[in-house]
RNA sequence: GCGAAAGUGGCGGAAUUUGGUAGACGCGCUAGAUUUAGGAUCUAGUCCCAAAUAGGGGUGGGGGUUCGAGUCCCCCCUUUCGCACCA
């Protein structure tokens, strides 16, 4: 999970992680949080050397509230029965080195999110941690000798320290990392009870192997029709190997019901496609060498127009039903085809090409006689690996059936026209229709179609409804060393036997070496793998693999529980009043990988007795966009267009950043990065602190606010804090900016007009601070105190909206002829449509073009338009 | 090919509840003020055409509904993302 913001973050931006990261790495200090005195020896960038006395000074201020925000437990989140409780999550890092901008982006949001959901009363807990097992670690230590574990623990000390510095209101005391033994022996924990539950299984099947990553991956890691790894993007091969499974396919129905859950469409209709339900039969055919061949169809209605059936080349009947004259034939397509996927099933239009396999099948319908072919465009993977091909109603049947002068029989009568003649057809026919041609059921309308050819193959004993799935089981074996070893143990008698837990964890090994084979070093370690068999007490061997690093991020919002506790991988009370989760935020490149497997997860442990209450983990789900570079395209080291936060921070400080992150584009869109852009947030901070921190007052007396300027002041700041009231509860962080600096604006406007210091004033301040609190917690406390407070502002509650200060007394009007702006009137609020209509009719604007025409019709919206329509 | 999302100034982006002033806010740019200086600050302006404040045009293109469309409907184009021989 990892990448926090892009794709591939883990390995793809190997790149972020290997070098930028390792240069330092000798001198990896911990990266503690300014102290107020060496912040101020740093100084400040922006300086108005007029001002010197008063200016604004992040880097001093955000050094010295972080501090004493640390020290008092501001932000500690405790069970507190009868409270609200608010479980704000973020997709944990990846701790590759460097916090780059991509994290600030995903986190500073979410943590001015869950900081207004505290301001809106909530016991929010707002927790942290490392996903710190994975490949860039084991990269690293071959590339630069160092161990992975001290590399992924020098860089979360690192990445800790920069996390520190954004100010957020993480509770530390939470925090949960991986790699951490009293962490991954839970996880191991988790591996033993799905395998006792027979919800984890071993078994001997082709496997994507990544060549280059030396490991297996999921069916979820591989990318596109090229088959890429997802994080090297080399092309998989397939291995046939003996692997850990967990049954995810027997979730698949309750995985497509998101009902009990506020996630984004995208999201679930990514996860809805991946899953890949489809609803169709399942039919036997008999083979005249004796085997029967199951297959499975979406169209059972078109079971007469079978005219041939096609095996994958890989489907375990092909040397049964292969008659001795295309043996060789056979034999020599099937290398052909293998070698074909383990180099890579080249791209785009690859012709369908098959050969005879000199069987024959008999279609159960109707008895007929049916060659049996084999052909690469059936998938092994999918369904049973073959199929009954029907070319007059499905495309890809037709063009093989073309291609080989195979039979074309056509068995629906179209809505309108006759039944084509197979052999004049030029393309298959895919649109609704009665059945034709076939025996009993010809004539069955297009509605009841499927239903009657279910009934009836039902009733034959030839075949039954069956649901398909894209989906399969998530591969959780990788042959790597730097991951949670999967606690097994194989003996030659009593086979592969789960660790028994109070032997649990099985630690890695520190002692490892690392051969240029590329193979884990788990595999080759001298003594790791000896061991007694649990059940025998004779030798027996540790599994070397170890476990996807999926398995660890499914469960982590559960450890930041109780990050401590001993007697299980979290603590009941805990659980019972944080979860679910209320928010999570993170990107969208989960949909199908993190997000689909924690929901599996959290299933199989309820249905395992180990949770209960929620049938979901995360309620509301939120995806960030992705900042790109300042060309537009995105970060990578090699493209040398990578933004590093730091630099950022240090020149103006976190808050500017904060809040530039949260104006600059739609949060769920994301865009490119713009140095220059920053200077706005920067000097609105300024104006803000110049407004508020008193250096604003003028020395002149003042008159006094002038007629209605309190009044008018009472309105906009009621009015913005309803909008960034709205624009918090629904994520839209770059207009609570933007009404920031609109209402700054408008409070620099009464300043100059005399509301300094009145009622009004005092209320627009307090109010203005409570808002910015969230969104720069550093500048918003400081002018917080300096306005006489005590209480850190963090603590207080969001204000109310007054509805009747918000509310418009004087309402503009438009006055539109033939719906074209012609003027505008300025009318009290509430005014009647007959007053409006009149002074609308009487209006200069609307005369001039009225003249001489017939008013035909008058519209009138109140407290918004007259529309005066005339010929 | 299938599925989803999106096209608004030079740029990032606003336009809520219900179709009702398109371009909020910021960047950039222009002019001016101030300053020894500025990648500082302040003031004014900034959709296009046209022109002193009139008027005309304008939200990817075309059509439609409506008194009125960025917003609703239909067709097309473009971009991005996901899936891709799924039977």
């Amino acid at each position: 999970m990892t990448r926090v913001n892009d794709e591939h973050h883990r390995l793809a931006d190997d790149d972020f992680a290997d070098d930028s990261v390792l240069t330092d790495l000798d001198a990896a200090q911990p990266f503690e949080a300014q102290t107020c005195d060496n912040a101020c020896s740093l100084g400040s960038v922006i300086v108005n050397p007029q001002d010197a006395t008063t200016e604004y000074d992040p880097l001093a201020i955000e050094a010295k509230w972080q501090q004493r925000w640390k020290e008092s437990g501001l932000y500690d989140a405790d069970v507190a029965p009868g409270r609200p409780k608010h479980y704000a999550l973020t997709m944990l890092p990846y701790p590759s080195g460097d916090l780059h901008i991509g994290h600030w982006y995903a986190i500073v949001p979410a943590d001015a999110h869950a900081r207004f959901m505290r301001m809106q009363g909530y016991n929010v807990m707002f927790p942290m941690g490392f996903d710190a097992f994975g490949l860039p670690a084991e990269n690293a230590a071959i590339k630069r000798n160092i161990h992975p574990k001290k590399w992924t623990f020098a860089n979360i000390e690192r990445m800790r320290g920069q996390l520190r510095r954004m100010g957020t209101m993480i509770d530390w005391r939470r925090e949960a990392i991986s790699a951490d033994p009293d962490y991954y022996r839970w996880t191991q924990w988790f591996f033993v009870q799905l395998l006792e539950h027979d919800l984890a299984y071993r078994k001997h099947s082709p496997v994507d192997w990544c060549p280059s990553c030396n490991t297996t991956l999921a069916r979820e890691q591989v990318w596109g029709e090229a088959r890429l790894c997802e994080r090297c993007e080399t092309p998989v091969i397939r291995k046939e190997l003996d692997q850990w499974f967990f049954r995810i396919t027997r979730y698949a129905d309750e995985l497509l019901d998101f009902s009990a859950i506020d996630w984004p469409d995208r999201v679930k209709t990514l996860q809805t496609n991946w899953i890949g339900r489809s609803e169709g039969a399942s039919v036997v055919f008999h083979t005249e060498a004796g085997a029967p061949v199951e297959i499975f169809t979406t169209r059972p209605d078109t079971l007469w127009g079978a005219t041939f059936m096609v095996l994958a080349p890989e489907h375990p009947l092909v040397e049964a039903v292969t008659s001795e004259t295309q043996a060789v034939e056979i034999a020599t397509y099937i290398e052909t085809a293998t070698r074909q996927t383990e180099i890579q099933r080249l791209a785009a239009d690859r012709e369908k090409a098959g050969v005879f396999t000199g069987g024959y099948a008999i279609n159960p319908v109707n008895g007929e006689r049916i060659p049996i072919w084999i052909a690469d465009y059936v998938l092994m993977t999918y369904g049973t690996g073959a199929i009954m091909a029907v070319p007059a109603h499905d495309a890809r049947d037709f063009e093989f059936a073309r291609k080989y002068g195979l039979e074309i029989r056509s068995v629906i009568r179209p809505d309108q026209g006759e039944v084509p003649e197979g052999a004049e057809m030029e393309a298959a026919l895919l649109t609704s229709g009665s059945m034709a041609n076939s025996g009993p059921l010809t004539g069955t309308p297009a509605a009841d179609a499927m239903a009657k050819t279910l009934e009836f193959i039902s009733a034959q004993g030839i075949g039954e409804s069956t649901v398909g799935y894209r989906i399969r089981d998530w591969l959780i074996s990788r042959q790597r060393y730097w991951g949670a070893p999967i606690p097994v143990i194989h003996c030659k008698d009593c086979g592969p036997l789960p660790v028994p837990e109070d032997q649990l964890p099985v630690l890695l090994p520190d002692d490892i070496e690392w051969l240029p084979t590329g193979e884990s070093p788990l595999k080759l370690h001298p003594t790791w793998r000896q061991v007694e068999c649990p059940a025998c007490g004779e030798a027996a061997e540790r599994e070397s693999d170890t476990m996807d690093t999926f398995m660890c991020s499914s469960w982590y919002h559960l450890r930041y529980l109780s990050p401590a506790f001993q007697d299980g991988p979290f603590d009941p009370d805990e659980y019972d009043y944080w979860m679910p989760v209320d928010t999570y935020t993170g990107g969208i490149e989960h949909a199908t990988m993190h997000l689909i497997y924690t929901r599996f997860f959290h299933k199989a442990c309820r249905d395992m007795g180990i949770l209960e209450g929620s049938d979901e983990p995360m309620v509301q789900l939120r995806n960030q966009g992705i900042v790109l570079g300042e060309d537009s395209e995105k970060m990578s080291k090699s493209r040398g267009n990578v933004v590093a936060p730091d630099a950022f921070v240090d020149r103006y400080g976190s808050d500017t950043v904060r809040s530039y992150l949260m104006f600059f584009a739609r949060w769920d869109q994301g865009g490119p990065w713009n140095s220059r852009g920053i200077e706005g947030t920067s000097r609105w901070l300024r104006r803000v602190w110049s407004l508020f921190s008193g250096t604003h007052q003028q020395t002149e007396p003042v008159p006094g606010p002038g007629p209605g300027i309190e009044e008018k002041l009472r309105r906009k700041v009621h009015q913005t804090l309803r909008q960034v009231t709205r624009d918090f509860e629904s994520f839209q962080f770059n207009t609570i900016v933007a009404a920031l600096m609109e209402l700054s604006n408008e409070m620099s406007l009464a300043h100059q007009n005399g509301a300094y210091g009145s009622p009004a004033w005092v209320e627009a301040r307090e109010i203005y601070l409570l808002m910015l609190a969230p969104v720069t917690p550093h500048i918003a406390e400081e002018l917080w105190a300096l306005s006489g407070r005590d209480e850190s502002v963090h603590l207080q509650l969001w204000p109310v909206v007054d509805e009747d200060a918000a509310r418009e007394d004087e309402v503009t009007i438009v006055v539109q002829v033939n719906g074209k702006l012609r003027g505008r009137l300025t009318l009290p609020a509430g005014a009647s449509e007959e007053t409006a209509r009149e002074l609308a009719l009487a209006s200069p604007g609307a005369t001039r073009f009225t003249e001489g025409k017939t008013i035909r019709k008058v519209i009138v919206v109140p407290d918004r338009l007259v529309n005066i329509v005339a010929n």
